[in-house]
DNA sequence: TTATATGCAAACCCTTTGCAATCCG
DNA sequence: CGGATTGCAAAGGGTTTGCATATAA
Protein backbone atom coordinates (compact mmCIF):
# COMPACT_ATOMS: atom_id res chain seq x y z
CA UNK A 1 0.00 0.00 0.00
CA UNK A 2 2.56 2.49 1.35
CA UNK A 3 5.89 2.98 -0.74
CA UNK A 4 8.62 1.72 1.59
CA UNK A 5 10.56 4.78 0.26
CA UNK A 6 9.60 7.93 -1.82
CA UNK A 7 11.58 9.13 -5.15
CA UNK A 8 12.40 12.46 -4.36
CA UNK A 9 14.13 13.10 -7.35
CA UNK A 10 10.63 12.03 -9.11
CA UNK A 11 8.31 14.20 -7.13
CA UNK A 12 11.17 16.98 -7.30
CA UNK A 13 11.71 16.79 -10.64
CA UNK A 14 7.72 16.24 -11.54
CA UNK A 15 7.55 19.78 -10.05
CA UNK A 16 9.85 21.11 -12.78
CA UNK A 17 12.37 21.91 -9.87
CA UNK A 18 15.84 21.11 -9.76
CA UNK A 19 16.97 17.64 -7.54
CA UNK A 20 19.79 19.00 -5.64
CA UNK A 21 21.93 17.78 -2.82
CA UNK A 22 21.18 19.90 0.34
CA UNK A 23 16.83 19.03 -1.01
CA UNK A 24 17.72 15.34 -0.45
CA UNK A 25 19.65 15.46 2.93
CA UNK A 26 16.97 17.74 4.55
CA UNK A 27 14.13 15.06 3.50
CA UNK A 28 16.54 12.53 4.38
CA UNK A 29 16.79 13.91 8.05
CA UNK A 30 13.58 14.61 8.64
CA UNK A 31 12.37 10.87 7.68
CA UNK A 32 15.43 9.56 10.18
CA UNK A 33 13.22 10.01 12.80
CA UNK A 34 10.06 10.22 14.31
CA UNK A 35 10.70 13.72 16.20
CA UNK A 36 8.96 16.88 15.76
CA UNK A 37 11.78 18.93 14.70
CA UNK A 38 12.54 22.55 13.94
CA UNK A 39 14.55 24.40 11.44
CA UNK A 40 17.15 25.25 13.59
CA UNK A 41 17.48 21.16 14.32
CA UNK A 42 17.60 19.96 11.25
CA UNK A 43 19.84 22.85 10.00
CA UNK A 44 22.40 21.70 12.81
CA UNK A 45 21.75 18.07 12.60
CA UNK A 46 22.42 18.13 8.59
CA UNK A 47 26.43 20.70 9.18
CA UNK A 48 27.37 18.26 12.56
CA UNK A 49 27.02 15.30 9.69
CA UNK A 50 29.41 17.65 7.10
CA UNK A 51 26.70 18.13 4.87
CA UNK A 52 26.99 22.06 3.73
CA UNK A 53 24.08 23.89 3.92
CA UNK A 54 22.44 26.83 5.25
CA UNK A 55 19.59 28.19 6.98
CA UNK A 56 17.77 29.90 3.94
CA UNK A 57 18.22 26.79 2.06
CA UNK A 58 17.07 24.76 5.41
CA UNK A 59 13.70 27.09 5.31
CA UNK A 60 12.92 27.16 1.65
CA UNK A 61 13.43 23.14 1.33
CA UNK A 62 11.03 22.70 3.79
CA UNK A 63 8.88 25.18 2.24
CA UNK A 64 8.60 22.56 -1.44
CA UNK A 65 8.36 19.25 0.73
CA UNK A 66 5.13 20.79 3.01
CA UNK A 67 3.83 22.52 -0.62
CA UNK A 68 4.00 18.47 -1.85
CA UNK A 69 2.68 17.08 1.01
CA UNK A 70 5.79 15.02 2.36
CA UNK A 71 6.34 17.22 5.50
CA UNK A 72 3.71 18.38 7.86
CA UNK A 73 4.34 22.25 9.67
CA UNK A 74 2.83 22.08 13.39
CA UNK A 75 2.60 25.34 15.41
CA UNK A 76 3.37 24.33 19.19
CA UNK A 77 2.78 27.83 19.82
CA UNK A 78 6.28 28.34 21.09
CA UNK A 79 6.93 30.48 18.03
CA UNK A 80 8.74 28.23 16.42
CA UNK A 81 7.51 25.26 13.43
CA UNK A 82 8.61 21.94 13.57
CA UNK A 83 8.17 19.59 10.95
CA UNK A 84 7.04 15.70 10.73
CA UNK A 85 7.01 13.54 7.78
CA UNK A 86 3.95 12.65 6.29
CA UNK A 87 4.21 10.68 3.40
CA UNK A 88 3.98 7.49 5.55
CA UNK A 89 1.59 8.95 8.44
CA UNK A 90 -1.90 8.49 8.65
CA UNK A 91 -3.39 12.27 9.74
CA UNK A 92 -3.31 12.50 13.54
CA UNK A 93 -3.82 15.49 15.48
CA UNK A 94 -1.30 15.95 18.58
CA UNK A 95 -1.34 15.82 22.73
CA UNK A 96 1.97 18.06 23.90
CA UNK A 97 3.40 18.06 27.73
CA UNK A 98 3.98 21.39 28.80
CA UNK A 99 6.29 20.01 31.00
CA UNK A 100 8.37 18.24 29.14
CA UNK A 101 7.68 18.77 26.05
CA UNK A 102 7.08 15.19 25.04
CA UNK A 103 4.46 15.17 22.07
CA UNK A 104 1.99 12.08 21.44
CA UNK A 105 0.01 11.87 18.24
CA UNK A 106 -3.58 10.99 18.32
CA UNK A 107 -6.34 10.35 16.22
CA UNK A 108 -10.38 9.81 17.01
CA UNK A 109 -12.60 9.24 14.15
CA UNK A 110 -15.69 10.97 16.03
CA UNK A 111 -13.95 14.30 16.54
CA UNK A 112 -13.24 14.31 12.58
CA UNK A 113 -16.39 13.57 11.64
CA UNK A 114 -17.87 16.34 14.03
CA UNK A 115 -15.67 18.75 12.85
CA UNK A 116 -17.39 18.31 9.61
CA UNK A 117 -20.68 19.23 10.99
CA UNK A 118 -19.36 21.95 12.40
CA UNK A 119 -18.20 23.30 9.43
CA UNK A 120 -21.39 22.57 7.66
CA UNK A 121 -23.57 23.56 10.23
CA UNK A 122 -21.78 27.56 9.74
CA UNK A 123 -21.26 27.35 6.03
CA UNK A 124 -17.47 26.78 5.88
CA UNK A 125 -15.67 24.44 3.38
CA UNK A 126 -12.81 22.98 5.65
CA UNK A 127 -9.46 22.63 4.12
CA UNK A 128 -7.77 21.66 7.51
CA UNK A 129 -7.70 21.93 11.39
CA UNK A 130 -5.33 22.13 14.31
CA UNK A 131 -5.83 20.33 17.37
CA UNK A 132 -3.90 20.36 19.96
CA UNK A 133 -4.24 19.22 23.70
CA UNK A 134 -2.13 20.24 26.69
CA UNK A 135 -1.16 19.27 29.59
CA UNK A 136 1.12 17.03 31.71
CA UNK A 137 1.85 13.76 30.57
CA UNK A 138 1.90 10.76 32.91
CA UNK A 139 5.72 11.22 34.19
CA UNK A 140 5.17 14.58 35.01
CA UNK A 141 2.49 15.20 36.55
CA UNK B 1 -24.16 34.71 37.82
CA UNK B 2 -21.87 36.70 35.31
CA UNK B 3 -21.03 39.98 37.00
CA UNK B 4 -22.28 43.11 34.58
CA UNK B 5 -18.65 44.40 34.50
CA UNK B 6 -15.54 43.56 36.02
CA UNK B 7 -13.45 45.42 38.62
CA UNK B 8 -9.51 45.86 37.31
CA UNK B 9 -8.61 47.35 40.38
CA UNK B 10 -9.55 45.13 42.74
CA UNK B 11 -8.16 42.05 40.93
CA UNK B 12 -4.59 43.71 39.90
CA UNK B 13 -4.98 44.86 43.79
CA UNK B 14 -4.91 41.56 45.10
CA UNK B 15 -2.12 40.51 42.82
CA UNK B 16 -0.17 43.03 44.53
CA UNK B 17 0.52 44.78 41.74
CA UNK B 18 -0.46 48.37 40.85
CA UNK B 19 -3.84 50.35 39.05
CA UNK B 20 -2.62 52.36 36.55
CA UNK B 21 -4.39 53.96 33.83
CA UNK B 22 -2.48 51.87 31.19
CA UNK B 23 -3.74 49.18 32.40
CA UNK B 24 -7.25 49.73 33.01
CA UNK B 25 -7.29 51.37 29.30
CA UNK B 26 -5.79 48.28 28.08
CA UNK B 27 -8.86 46.16 29.50
CA UNK B 28 -11.43 48.66 28.49
CA UNK B 29 -10.43 48.66 24.63
CA UNK B 30 -10.40 44.23 24.84
CA UNK B 31 -14.06 44.68 25.96
CA UNK B 32 -15.01 47.64 23.95
CA UNK B 33 -15.76 45.03 20.86
CA UNK B 34 -15.88 41.26 20.47
CA UNK B 35 -13.01 41.35 17.87
CA UNK B 36 -10.11 39.20 18.13
CA UNK B 37 -7.62 41.84 18.60
CA UNK B 38 -3.79 42.05 17.73
CA UNK B 39 -1.34 44.00 19.76
CA UNK B 40 -0.78 46.56 17.19
CA UNK B 41 -4.54 47.10 17.23
CA UNK B 42 -4.72 47.60 20.72
CA UNK B 43 -1.92 49.99 21.28
CA UNK B 44 -3.23 51.99 17.93
CA UNK B 45 -6.44 52.44 19.03
CA UNK B 46 -5.77 53.81 22.47
CA UNK B 47 -3.36 56.36 21.28
CA UNK B 48 -5.90 57.28 18.38
CA UNK B 49 -7.90 58.01 21.72
CA UNK B 50 -5.66 60.28 23.08
CA UNK B 51 -4.61 57.65 25.71
CA UNK B 52 -0.72 57.84 26.25
CA UNK B 53 1.10 54.29 26.29
CA UNK B 54 3.65 52.25 24.88
CA UNK B 55 3.73 49.16 22.74
CA UNK B 56 5.74 47.41 25.59
CA UNK B 57 2.86 48.13 28.16
CA UNK B 58 0.76 46.82 25.84
CA UNK B 59 2.20 43.54 25.79
CA UNK B 60 2.70 43.69 29.38
CA UNK B 61 -0.85 44.53 30.48
CA UNK B 62 -2.31 42.15 28.14
CA UNK B 63 0.55 38.80 29.91
CA UNK B 64 -0.91 40.87 33.72
CA UNK B 65 -4.87 40.07 32.19
CA UNK B 66 -3.98 36.18 30.23
CA UNK B 67 -2.42 35.52 33.80
CA UNK B 68 -5.81 36.39 35.57
CA UNK B 69 -7.98 34.37 33.09
CA UNK B 70 -9.44 37.99 32.06
CA UNK B 71 -7.78 37.33 28.46
CA UNK B 72 -7.72 34.43 25.87
CA UNK B 73 -4.57 34.57 23.79
CA UNK B 74 -4.83 33.19 20.91
CA UNK B 75 -2.45 32.17 17.95
CA UNK B 76 -3.61 31.67 14.90
CA UNK B 77 -0.66 30.62 13.06
CA UNK B 78 -0.02 33.77 11.33
CA UNK B 79 2.60 34.95 13.00
CA UNK B 80 1.01 37.54 15.87
CA UNK B 81 -1.24 36.90 18.52
CA UNK B 82 -4.85 37.58 19.13
CA UNK B 83 -6.44 38.40 22.73
CA UNK B 84 -10.04 38.07 23.57
CA UNK B 85 -11.78 39.29 26.11
CA UNK B 86 -12.50 35.97 28.33
CA UNK B 87 -14.52 36.90 31.64
CA UNK B 88 -18.21 37.36 30.08
CA UNK B 89 -17.43 34.38 27.83
CA UNK B 90 -18.39 30.43 27.82
CA UNK B 91 -15.27 28.23 26.25
CA UNK B 92 -15.78 28.06 22.52
CA UNK B 93 -12.76 27.51 19.78
CA UNK B 94 -12.81 28.92 16.77
CA UNK B 95 -13.61 28.58 12.73
CA UNK B 96 -11.60 30.90 10.76
CA UNK B 97 -11.75 32.02 7.50
CA UNK B 98 -8.41 31.45 5.54
CA UNK B 99 -9.53 33.54 2.85
CA UNK B 100 -11.27 37.06 4.88
CA UNK B 101 -10.01 36.12 8.15
CA UNK B 102 -13.49 35.97 9.51
CA UNK B 103 -13.57 34.28 13.04
CA UNK B 104 -16.95 32.40 14.35
CA UNK B 105 -16.82 31.21 17.57
CA UNK B 106 -18.24 27.30 18.07
CA UNK B 107 -18.83 25.15 21.30
CA UNK B 108 -19.36 21.05 20.94
CA UNK B 109 -19.56 19.40 24.50
CA UNK B 110 -19.24 16.18 22.57
CA UNK B 111 -15.74 17.55 21.12
CA UNK B 112 -14.85 18.38 25.07
CA UNK B 113 -15.94 14.95 26.07
CA UNK B 114 -13.85 13.39 23.68
CA UNK B 115 -11.17 15.86 24.36
CA UNK B 116 -10.68 14.44 28.47
CA UNK B 117 -11.39 10.60 27.01
CA UNK B 118 -8.16 11.16 24.91
CA UNK B 119 -5.71 12.92 27.59
CA UNK B 120 -7.09 10.16 30.39
CA UNK B 121 -6.68 6.92 27.40
CA UNK B 122 -2.62 8.52 27.37
CA UNK B 123 -1.74 9.61 30.63
CA UNK B 124 -2.39 13.04 30.24
CA UNK B 125 -4.00 15.56 32.44
CA UNK B 126 -5.84 18.04 30.33
CA UNK B 127 -4.72 21.99 31.08
CA UNK B 128 -6.11 23.54 27.93
CA UNK B 129 -6.08 22.77 24.06
CA UNK B 130 -6.43 24.61 20.62
CA UNK B 131 -9.10 23.64 18.08
CA UNK B 132 -9.01 25.90 15.28
CA UNK B 133 -10.57 24.60 11.57
CA UNK B 134 -9.43 26.60 8.73
CA UNK B 135 -11.39 26.77 5.83
CA UNK B 136 -13.70 29.09 3.54
CA UNK B 137 -16.83 31.01 4.77
CA UNK B 138 -20.13 31.27 3.48
CA UNK B 139 -19.02 34.42 1.88
CA UNK B 140 -15.55 33.36 0.52
CA UNK B 141 -16.30 29.91 -1.23
C1' DT C 1 9.03 57.76 50.31
C1' DT C 2 10.15 53.85 47.56
C1' DA C 3 9.32 50.02 44.99
C1' DT C 4 6.52 49.11 40.92
C1' DA C 5 5.17 50.62 36.20
C1' DT C 6 6.16 53.04 32.23
C1' DG C 7 8.42 54.66 27.80
C1' DC C 8 11.94 54.32 24.75
C1' DA C 9 14.94 52.06 21.97
C1' DA C 10 17.67 48.34 21.47
C1' DA C 11 17.77 43.43 21.55
C1' DC C 12 15.61 38.98 20.45
C1' DC C 13 14.08 35.05 17.91
C1' DC C 14 12.59 32.85 14.05
C1' DT C 15 11.99 33.40 9.31
C1' DT C 16 12.40 35.65 4.82
C1' DT C 17 14.80 38.09 1.20
C1' DG C 18 18.31 40.38 -2.11
C1' DC C 19 22.05 39.37 -4.59
C1' DA C 20 26.18 37.42 -6.42
C1' DA C 21 28.13 32.90 -6.97
C1' DT C 22 27.15 28.10 -8.01
C1' DC C 23 25.33 24.15 -10.14
C1' DC C 24 21.69 21.15 -12.37
C1' DG C 25 19.96 19.71 -16.61
C1' DC D 1 24.99 27.41 -21.51
C1' DG D 2 21.19 29.58 -18.78
C1' DG D 3 18.14 29.76 -15.46
C1' DA D 4 17.14 27.61 -10.93
C1' DT D 5 19.35 27.05 -6.40
C1' DT D 6 22.49 28.23 -3.01
C1' DG D 7 25.00 30.84 0.81
C1' DC D 8 25.60 34.83 3.08
C1' DA D 9 24.27 38.53 5.57
C1' DA D 10 20.99 41.83 6.10
C1' DA D 11 16.17 42.84 6.72
C1' DG D 12 11.62 41.72 8.66
C1' DG D 13 7.87 41.29 11.96
C1' DG D 14 6.20 40.45 16.33
C1' DT D 15 7.59 40.40 21.06
C1' DT D 16 10.68 41.12 25.02
C1' DT D 17 14.07 43.57 27.78
C1' DG D 18 17.36 47.06 30.13
C1' DC D 19 17.38 51.18 32.09
C1' DA D 20 16.26 55.80 33.52
C1' DT D 21 12.12 58.28 34.70
C1' DA D 22 7.49 58.67 36.44
C1' DT D 23 4.03 57.30 39.59
C1' DA D 24 0.81 54.56 42.77
C1' DA D 25 0.26 53.63 47.46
Amino acid sequence: MKPSTIDLKAIIRAEGLRYTNQRESVWQELQSSDDHRDAEDIYFSLRQKGINISRATVYRTIEVLVKNNLVRKLDLGDGKNRYECKWDAAHHDHLICTECGKIVEFMNDQVEGIQSDIAREYGFSLSYHIHQLFGLCEDCR
